[in-house]
DNA sequence: TTTCCCAACGTTAGCGTTAACGTTAATATC
DNA sequence: GATATTAACGTTAACGCTAACGTTGGGAAA
């Protein structure tokens, strides 16, 4: 199979020493660029290195302390636009500035995401990304105990582990909501998914729900769907709109189970935004090709991504100031619901 | 910050040692259950440890030789329900062994995934999992050189570097092709995105056109756009429609395209299937809630994960025989082209 | 010439952990 | 009672690498 039969047993850098015969020392100061071994000698090393297929094993390099150059980031899921749009702005910055990213899902499981940062922190990470502001006091710890540079992002929080860029779900919810009434709507609903998966999508509807308290209105009638998938708002909205009263203004998870409510409309006949309004979460880039331009609030993404990975960055570079950033999410009045 | 102040520097093994006054290998051995430590002392070193809160540091750990417990899964997007439904099969049975899992992406970009194969290598693996068919021979080598168990999902070669589960796209895109050539299709479009970008999306293509040109019919009008996103489908399928000959027949990159085809279609008043019959692929979940139900070939992706997550498992367990698979799509005769 | 200096190397001592092999004392065997 | 056995520990030597210090030899300064 191996071109190199040597290659059975991995190549150390004894071997590379052995082979250029000079010690183990002059080839890890040849390989690392640093000073005290002549250029010639040097040359010859790294070539004998890679003639041999050497590669420093960064177990023993860390076992000595130093910092390793990789960020680990955590996500809850990928079957969702938002987080690879939040991806999508942190990497470029992290691999412009010479990190390596390793990637995380923790399927909204507490437990998985503790057990990764475990993992990951034995890395000696340059830095952590973590989603939301909902962590337990173990990961806050082990974190802050080895004082690794770590950025909160989507969620915005008062008292993050370290420094934090996101949005205010609760305030956005709010906002939202208090948009809706101003049009007039006076019976809400909610299709959304089990509680505790989701700590932002709650933050939202407390949100929402106060909106409507505070006005004196209805209680948000909640339909709670066992997966998240676009079935599930399509049979969520479906099973809402069975129930009595009415809604007349549906707010949704996120865009697309907004989506598959305006589907399960258009299939029902039920006329939108006659019959009922319909809101989504994030401004996908679905809603750009649907029939109705759907009613949502814009969520900064990319940007949220940017901004924190450069203020991360300036947090390893050792700058202690104010990095932590509450960004704003901007309303788009579409057409599944009333015009103002 | 941290409640125990001797935190400053991380508890190792040998202060447990110390705490609990016996040597540090009796709590190595506590510590992993392993025999030759007496019961009560033991629970007392558990719980001494526990007080300290001490990690073991893994570095040290695979230092000494074992496995790193290490998986690297590396996808083109994350922007894809494709990849993270493989993710979603392969994961669990990953975990479920003791493995982690770190995913990377290649935006599509050779040299991005090389880099990331040389940096992951560096960590000694247990395995690899790599989408597609194609790497540069650098990748191969390296990969083959260091004997790391490798598995190649989605796309099916004869040539793995490894081992391989995936679906012949060539032979998906053909099987589509003569499968709407059947219902009386003559003149096929085509909306894909640039060149290069997406190997298997080309292999289907070249399929489509291949079943096209045996049967003697016109060529395929191709339109390319410069993204991916919903509205590149919604625009290209506009563009397509505004040449001359129309096609009868329009093939997407993917369903998220023939979903923005779809839309486009309802705006534009051009009724499906009678003035136009319109095919995606993969039989996202999406398809699921549409009006029409879409014309489509379903991929088994958290199938392929599944079963590329056990054959990896076992090759890294010493099994050398055959574990490549090839997959079936399942064609799916939907609303959006004429009935058999 | 002698002394000093300084590149250009080599040696030693860990980093935190575990495999492999001692050691000890109590119990079992004859 | 002498020897063998064994549970329950302790010691030593790695694992692959690097920081810190030691050594060497040739050239510059005295």
């Amino acid at each position: 199979m191996a071109r190199k039969s040597r290659a059975s047993k991995l190549v150390k850098i004894e071997d590379v020493a052995a082979a250029a015969g000079v010690s183990i020392m002059t080839v890890s100061r040849a390989l690392r660029g640093v000073e005290g071994v002549s250029e010639g000698k040097r040359l010859e090393i790294i070539e004998i290195s890679q003639r041999l297929g050497y590669r420093p094993n960064p177990n023993a390099r860390s076992l000595m302390g130093g910092a390793s150059g990789l960020i680990g980031i955590s996500f809850p899921t990928l079957f969702n636009d938002v987080f690879a749009g939040i991806l999508d702005g942190l990497r470029p910055a992290f691999e412009a500035n010479g990190f390596t990213t390793v990637v995380n899902t923790t399927e909204y499981d507490a437990d998985r995401e503790r057990a990764w940062v475990e993992q990951v922190l034995s890395w000696r990470p340059a830095g952590l990304v973590l989603t939301g502001a909902d962590h337990g006091p173990t990961v806050r710890e082990a974190i802050q105990t080895r004082q690794i540079p770590t950025l909160q992002v989507w969620d915005f929080t008062d008292a993050p582990i370290d420094i934090c860029v996101g949005v205010d779900h609760q305030n956005a919810g709010y906002q939202l909501a208090r948009a809706m009434i101003a049009l007039g709507y006076r019976q809400p609903g909610y299709v959304g998914i089990q509680h505790g998966k989701d700590q932002r999508a709650e933050k939202r509807l407390n949100g929402i729900c106060h909106a409507f308290a505070e006005a004196g209105l209805g209680a948000v009638a909640e339909m709670r769907m066992p997966g998240s998938s676009y079935r599930a708002g399509y049979d969520g909205f479906q099973a809402l709109w069975a129930q009595a009263p009415r809604p007349d203004i549906v707010f949704f998870l996120s865009d697309h189970f907004a989506f598959a409510g305006l589907m399960a409309c258009q299939v029902m006949g039920i006329r939108v935004p006659d019959e009922v309004g319909l809101a989504g979460f994030n401004g996908l880039d679905i809603t750009e090709v649907l029939p109705l331009r759907l009613t949502t609030a814009r969520t900064p993404r990319r940007k949220m991504g940017v901004q924190g990975a450069k203020n991360l960055i300036a947090r390893m570079h050792g700058v202690s100031s104010d990095l932590s950033v509450e960004l704003q999410t901007e309303l788009i009045h579409g057409e599944t619901t009333r015009r103002p």
